[in-house]
DNA sequence: CACATTTTCTTGACAAATTCAAAATTTAGA
DNA sequence: TCTAAATTTTGAATTTGTCAAGAAAATGTG
C-alpha cells in the first residue's frame, strides 16, 4: 500500500520522500482539504514539515495527476485524491461546505466545448453552486431582514473555512 | 448608454457613483479582467479610486448580477460583463489565456448535477482546463527536455497574467 | 434648494495564502 | 561510496483581499 505510493511517485520521475507520501496520503484520507489541513495532518503523521515542502509536493503532484485540485471563489485552494473518474463540486454559497457529485454525462471527458478555439483541452470543471439544506433551513427561518443581512461572501470565510465537508 | 448603466444601478437599489459606472464600464470593457486591472482601467478614467471603492464596486455588482466573477485555479478573481447566457471558460494551462466558449447545452442552467444532494443550484459554472494553440505550437517546437523545464503554474502568473485574452 | 439619513468612498492597518531565494539535505544512479 | 540533480528547510516578501473608522457624496423630503 505504500509500496504503490512510492510506486507512484516513480512512475512519475519524481523522487520519493516521506513528504510527499505524507502528502499524498493526506489528500487521500481528506477530501477537500486545504494546503494547511494537509500540513497538519502530514504533521501528525511525520513529524514535522515545510510549508513549502507541503506547497511543492500539492503542486507536483497535481501537475502529474496523482492529486487535483479544486480553486472554488473565495476560498483558498482545496485538494483531493480522487481523480480520473471526472466527477464534479456542487458547493454552497453560504457556508462553502462542498460535496462531490458524480458526472452527469458519463466517463471523462464527461464534456467536450462547443468550440474549442484551438485548444488542446483535457479536463472540463464543473461548480454547481448553491445553498445546502442547512442553509436553507437556517436561512428560511429568518425574517427577511436578517436574512439579507448575512454576508454571503464573508461568511465562505468564516462559516465554512475548514470544517468544509462532508 | 451612460443613461443606462446609472438605471441599471438604480434598478438595484444602489447609488449611482463615478466609481461604480467606471468600473461597470471597465469590466464590459475587459472580459477577464482582475481586480487590479479594473483599478487601473478605472483611474485611466476618472483619476483616482482606492483600491477598496474597486473592491466593494466589484462585489456588489456581482452580488447584483451585473457582472459575473471567476476564479479559476492559481490566479486572482475574475470579472466579466456577460451575463446570463450561462456561457463558459477555456483556460490555458500554460499561459492562462481565457476565452469564453458558448454553452454546448443551451439556455441557462445549462446543467443539472446528477444527484443535488439537497442543494438548491442556481448556477452550473464549467470551466475547460488544457492548452491553448500558441502554447500548443511553442511546447511542440520545444526540445522535449525544455519543454518540461517550463514552470506551468508560474507562467500562468507572470506569463498570462494581465494580457490574458485573446 | 437645504437637510437628514444612508450609502459609499478613502485611508491605512491587517491577514491569509502563496511564492521567492539561498543554503542544507536527501535521493537515485554510476 | 560518490556525484549530480532533485527536494526540503528557513525566513522573508508578495499578492490578493479584508477590516475599521471617519470623510464625502447620493437620495428622498420638506
Amino acid at each position: 500500500m505504500n509500496g504503490t505510493s512510492a510506486d507512484l511517485l516513480r512512475r512519475q520521475g519524481l523522487h520519493v520522500t516521506a513528504q510527499r507520501l505524507a502528502v499524498l496520503a493526506a489528500v487521500s484520507a481528506r477530501p477537500h482539504a486545504t494546503a494547511d489541513d494537509v500540513a497538519n495532518a502530514v504533521r501528525a503523521e511525520i513529524g514535522v514539515i515545510s510549508r513549502q515542502a507541503v506547497y511543492d509536493a500539492l503542486a507536483v503532484l497535481s501537475d502529474k495527476g496523482l492529486i487535483r485540485r479544486i480553486q472554488p471563489a473565495g476560498s483558498p485552494a482545496r485538494y483531493e485524491g480522487r481523480t480520473g473518474d471526472n466527477h464534479h463540486h456542487l458547493i454552497c454559497r453560504l457556508c462553502g461546505r462542498m460535496v462531490d457529485v458524480d458526472c452527469a454525462v458519463g466517463a471523462a471527458p464527461c464534456l467536450a466545448p462547443a468550440d474549442d478555439a484551438g485548444y488542446e483541452v483535457d479536463e472540463a470543471e464543473v461548480v454547481y453552486w448553491g445553498r445546502c439544506p442547512e442553509c436553507l433551513a437556517g436561512a428560511q427561518a429568518l425574517p427577511r431582514a436578517e436574512a439579507e443581512t448575512v454576508p454571503a461572501r464573508r461568511a465562505l470565510r468564516t462559516g465554512g473555512g475548514s470544517d468544509t465537508d462532508r
